[in-house]
Parts: structure tokens; C-alpha cells; sequence
DNA sequence: TCTACTATATGAGTTGGTCATATAGTGCCA
DNA sequence: TGGCACTATATGACCAACTCATATAGTAGA
């Protein structure tokens, strides 16, 4: 059911992100997880802990990320009060949703070729300034 | 006095950045650039705007990070007032510079690997749900 | 003289993210 | 029964990277 183009949503800015993070790309993390099965944000959080690459990250951030994702259409909430312990949030990725990540993995495949150029150029220094000193014209 | 290992510099924080553009590596271009020859600001520009990753750089942008390069000891620059037109400041990369690009470096080279990880997780999920319907026990 | 280009620079605002902290229910156990 | 740890959600203050708009000034040519 996501199959189309995609829509006209825009990948939002980026921005912070400690060393060894994965800055900019909290989102389609949450997304993805969010695709594979409804969660609440405790459960989100535990599970981006269980992996290096999104181990540090921030509650507070996930908490609005997830309420923001709600005022733009790609997630629903509802309250689950039935089973023990502190009432939870359960969150559902909608259709909007789903667009919304697979845009994202096209801009993460983007992403990822322009750092491979970055690094290719980087390697090409390196290597200009590891050849012998020869023809000083 | 800074070639030790590779100082304790942190790799700053990222943010902003339209889609298409270069989000949070402006700064490795431009020492990469600037490890290549010295360049003033306009130059630098010139160059950045002449591939489609970084083309949509802000000037703005530049300087104000050129001048921030320059206050962390990262580049040097002096006015160039010999040559016609409006005075340039010239930038050169300092040592300290050169190990904060490669320290850089490894920072996008992990950064790849992160979003590689990202995708090969998307795509698992992809086809996931792309297997046929079986098993409903 | 007016305009366009070269060149540097700053102010205001947005966004993604961090850190600290608040709040509340629940289970346990001494 | 009081206190603590854990589950769970949430907000305020702040920072860094970036965007957009704008200012300023020299220089070149019509």
C-alpha cells in the first residue's frame, strides 16, 4: 500500500548528534521500527539501546519526535491503560507514514553516495600527498 | 605540537542542510579543499559550487565557518591586497587543521557504515513484507 | 553614473539534538 | 507504611549547523 512515487513530503533539516551517533537519522529509525510493529516509546527507546548506532540517544527526543510524527500525519496514538504498570502510548505508523520512510531511505541512499564521493576525493589527497616528490618542472 | 594521535577534538555537531545538499559535512569540504591550496572564501565557494553535493552552499555559511576554523586554530589566514579587486582573506590550513580532517575522515567513514547498517535494515524489512503470505498457523 | 560582479560579513530564525528535570503509577521489601 | 527502584511520558533551557535576507565596499565596464 506504499508503492507510489512517494508524496511531495520534504525531508526535514538535520542537525546535533553526538560522535558515534547517528545524527540526522533518529527518524527513519523510528519509523522503520515503527513499520516492523506498533510500540510505545519506552519500548522504542529500549530496543534503539540494544544497537550501538542508536544507543545514545535521548528520550526526551524520541518522546517529541513521536508526538511530532502525530501532528504530521504519520503516526496515530491511543492510550493502553489495560495492561499493568504506568499508562503507555501505543503508537501506529500510518500510510503517511510509510511514504514518509520509504522517502527517507532514498535520502539515506543519497546521503550515503555523497559521503562515498567525500571520501573518495579525501583518499585522492591522501594519495597525491603520498606519491614521490618527482617533476619539479 | 599537535601530532600526537590525533588530539581530543570532538567532532562538532550537525544540523540544517536542505535534501540533495551536504548536511554536516561542509566543514570536511571545505578542510579538504583548503588542504589542497590555500584559498579565499570566494574561491572555496566557487569550487563547492561547482558539484551538485555541495552546491547550494550558503556564503554566508562559509565565512562564518572559515572564521570559526580560524578563532579553533584550524586555518590561518592574511589579507591578499596585491592583487586587483576587493581585498581577499586567504586561508591556509594549519597541522592542527590537517588532523581535524582526518580525524574528520574517519568520522564519515563511520557515519557510511551507519547508514549502511540503516539501509540493510529497511531493506530487510522490505522484503520482508514482500514474501508471500504464508503460514497463517 | 549606474549596474553588475567580486568579496566579506552579520542578524534573525529554524531544526535536530543534548542535558536536566518533573511527574506519576507500580512493585517490592524492610 | 514508607521508601526506593523501575516504568513511562513529558517539558524547559540550551547548543550547533544551517538557511535566508541583507549590508557593505571595491572594481570594471556600458
Amino acid at each position: 500500500m506504499q508503492q507510489p512515487p512517494v508524496t511531495n513530503n520534504e525531508i526535514p533539516n538535520w542537525c546535533g548528534a553526538a560522535p558515534g551517533r547517528m545524527p540526522g537519522f533518529v527518524q527513519p529509525w523510528l519509523l522503520l521500527l515503527l513499520a516492523q510493529e506498533p510500540a510505545h516509546g519506552y519500548q522504542l527507546l529500549e530496543r534503539l539501546h540494544q544497537y550501538p548506532d542508536t544507543g545514545g540517544i535521548d528520550p526526551g527526543f524520541v518522546y517529541r519526535t513521536l508526538r511530532q510524527f502525530e501532528q504530521d500525519g504519520y503516526v496515530e496514538s491511543t492510550w493502553n491503560l489495560e495492561e499493568p504498570g504506568p499508562a503507555r502510548r501505543v503508537y501506529v505508523i500510518t500510510p503517511d507514514g510509510l511514504n514518509y520512510l520509504h522517502l527517507w531511505a532514498e535520502h539515506v541512499r543519497g546521503a550515503r553516495e555523497r559521503l562515498g564521493r567525500l571520501l573518495s576525493a579525501y583518499e585522492a589527497y591522501c594519495n597525491v600527498g603520498a606519491v614521490p616528490e618527482v617533476a619539479e618542472e
